[in-house]
DNA sequence: TTACTATATAGTAATGATTCTTATTTAGCA
DNA sequence: TGCTAAATAAGAATCATTACTATATAGTAA
């Protein structure tokens, strides 16, 4: 998905949610569309506020969490750190440095397409599945 | 894995790492190997300091970050939350509820022995792999 | 276009979790 | 039994998140 079709993706869902569409909520996704590293909303927050000066921390933070509740930005998995964004919500996989805590993106058809036994889909509504891997990541194995 | 078994891991770790053992420590620990819902810091706290009335926060705290060093608990993953810790070390999966934020671990030999695509495993280190549910639980789901 | 209204924002304060500091105590060795 | 490095308790500091409120604005309807 490139990012005009991000943003057109934004603004049907901000209407379909009721969601005006303000210059600060558009800055932030455009923002997070570009972002290749999971930001955290501090991270966000010390980019966006190079173009809107007076943005406050609470604005960003508030509209992420909008977002994620829209299914258009994930919240990561994380281990008790701050939370931490993703904008690829299509199906993918994570690999997280036990030492950097970089969380790395990978994907694999294989592992997309891992069977979730019956039980499980009885018992829950399940709505997302991943393969989380954890260990040293390629810079701080060296 | 019984709580004696647990116990003489424990101290064989403890002496492995240079840990002392004192009697905290023993309590967090076998506090620790009873807890069955992934207690955050606070929740283990609240039942360690019914034995030991003096005990102070970050003694949990600290002890608790030790443990997870030395390989005896994990550290689950959850999104931005506080950290909660897993006794459970052997190879299992998780189950989070989006409502209720509930951990629900879950065990399938077909997802143990998933591949992890080679490539990945040249590129980092791998010490653990985990299928990761998310979605709604049966209690939320109702 | 303009006026209206519900929603969003900025600024700041409050809360909650984690981590640090320091003086005191203690486990484990000699 | 005494010694010493490590551990603890208590409280303070830091950092992330969330709440509050007055003001501003997007989007609708006249």
């Amino acid at each position: 998905m490139n990012i005009e079709q991000s943003m057109a993706l934004f603004r049907e869902k901000c209407n379909q949610h009721g969601l005006k569409i303000t210059p600060q909520r558009t800055a932030i996704f455009e923002e997070m569309v570009r972002a290749k590293d999971h930001p955290s909303t501090d991270d966000l927050y010390q980019r966006i506020v190079r173009i809107f000066p007076n943005i406050s921390f609470d604005t960003v933070y508030r509209t992420l969490l909008s977002f994620s509740q829209m299914g258009i930005v994930n919240v990561v998995e994380g281990y008790g750190e701050k939370k931490r964004f993703d904008p690829n919500i299509e199906t993918h996989h994570h690999f997280r440095c036990m030492k950097c805590y970089e969380i790395i993106d990978f994907s694999s058809e294989s592992l997309d397409c891992i069977e979730i036994p019956q039980e499980l889909q009885n018992r829950f509504k399940i709505v997302n599945k991943r393969v989380v891997l954890e260990g040293l990541c390629d810079k701080c194995s060296k």
